[in-house]
DNA sequence: TAGTGGTCTAGACCACCTC
DNA sequence: AGGTGGTCTAGACCACTAA
């Protein structure tokens, strides 16, 4: 791509986009090495003449690579190749029926109770009347035959719709509280812990009290604010890990 | 910000830009339920003509708004309010000297072993031959008296440099390769699993055996993927937690 | 065919940094 | 003063969608 008068090569007819064309050049250019952490990338004017497009090209390519943590740039200075940042971790916890998808395994859902009840302690705590009416279920999720999660929900209940087979199939919170609350849930908060099963959580998912598990509790909130579902879901320990990866 | 013959105002001397205040204008409609998830936005060109600007300053605030998962684009078609998703989770667990420092808590590492060791089974399992030096570690990582963390860890060791004061400063298993390595790490792998405390682990941690803890393998990477390290991190269950906010 | 978003240009002016 | 990146313009042409 480099040619002896030092300029570079870009296919302007090519359906590929110029910029991401020079994006994908800088960034091959810093992983092998030709830029080195720290190192300035040439001025983006310079950049335009060798690539003779315009400015603007340049720096769309630039942005790709700011976006994905690659360079970073300074007003007056230049841009700068990035260290990989190493030490903030990002654990990525997919939809889970997604993710069994991916692996070619059956997944089920089996409501093992549904009931209506009234908020009372739980929703108390998060600033909702504790006579307010929910939905309650109590479901176990199945990879094939195996139990991998148990979980329980509350679903605030303004809407009387019946419990129809949508639930089974998607029984997260989310579309619960799509379907049984007026207001569309607009913010979740996750909390995860490390926990061990208790007798009643050991007995649904066919491990022994005791064993480690992943608690994870959910709370979704709509457009205001107000807390509409709130779920604790155990997950079993030793069927399930988490993955990170950081760094180019 | 209305005014009356259905154009907008932005204020073009403000120093904040007006892409950015056009960003903003947008996400407030959005968030006060003016366009709601599945609405299209008014086209780019009307955008422009309504706000007096040019075509390229409405796409810069658009893109603005995608990148925050606001809204996505479909050539040919429109610009869309997207639905808050809140069913993929992300867990960040930031780096753990600043958590705490963020929480006032003196922190402090402590050192249990130093050792220059052969890899072993743990680096042929890596693809690193077993007779390659390495550096181990056993830290622990008290906030105030109270012990949080203990680690293990194993660093290729090229360079021959001394364990410094440095190591006790910042013992991250980053920190360790770019100071005992040649190669500078270029990526992470982090597998977060549900243990239990084992004998040493909960003697070093000040706990029962038994109790639940989060435990986190890493390994560092070079940038021609070789590994140059790795560590398993054995977390006090009952001290620590992660949280994760989804959604607008 | 008309309308949409995607790309690109060749300029311009600015704020900031360094010398 | 001269160089850097940040913003913005007023056009242009394109690929795609829908009627």
């Amino acid at each position: 791509m480099m040619k002896d008068d030092n300029t570079y090569e870009v296919d302007k007819r090519s359906p590929i986009p110029v910029y991401y064309q020079i994006a994908e050049f800088l960034r091959h250019q810093i992983q092998r090495g030709v830029f080195n952490p720290g190192d300035a990338l040439p001025p983006e004017p310079e950049l335009a003449a060798r690539f003779g497009v315009s400015r603007m090209t340049v720096r769309r390519a630039i942005a790709e690579l700011a976006s994905q943590g690659l360079v970073y740039t300074q007003r007056g200075k230049g841009t700068f190749v990035a260290r990989p940042r190493l030490d903030s971790v990002v654990f990525e916890l997919d939809n889970f029926y997604e993710e069994m998808k991916q692996k070619k395994i059956p997944v089920s859902s089996k409501i093992l109770e549904v009931r209506i009840v009234r908020g009372g302690k739980e929703a108390e705590k998060l600033g909702i009347p504790s006579q307010t009416r929910c939905l309650f279920l109590r479901v176990v999720v199945l990879a094939g035959e195996e139990p991998l999660v148990y979980e329980r929900k509350h679903v605030v209940y303004t809407k009387k719709k019946p419990i129809v087979e949508a639930e089974i199939r998607d029984p997260s919170l989310t579309n619960l509280v799509a379907t049984h609350t007026e207001k569309l849930p607009m913010r979740s908060k996750r909390v995860l812990q490390v926990s061990v099963a208790n007798e009643e959580e050991a007995d649904v998912l066919g491990v022994a009290p005791g064993t480690p598990v992943f608690l994870v509790e959910q709370v979704l909130y709509d457009a205001e604010g107000k807390p509409v579902g709130w779920g604790k879901s155990v997950y079993r320990g030793d069927r399930y890990k988490i993955t990170s990866y950081e760094g180019w």
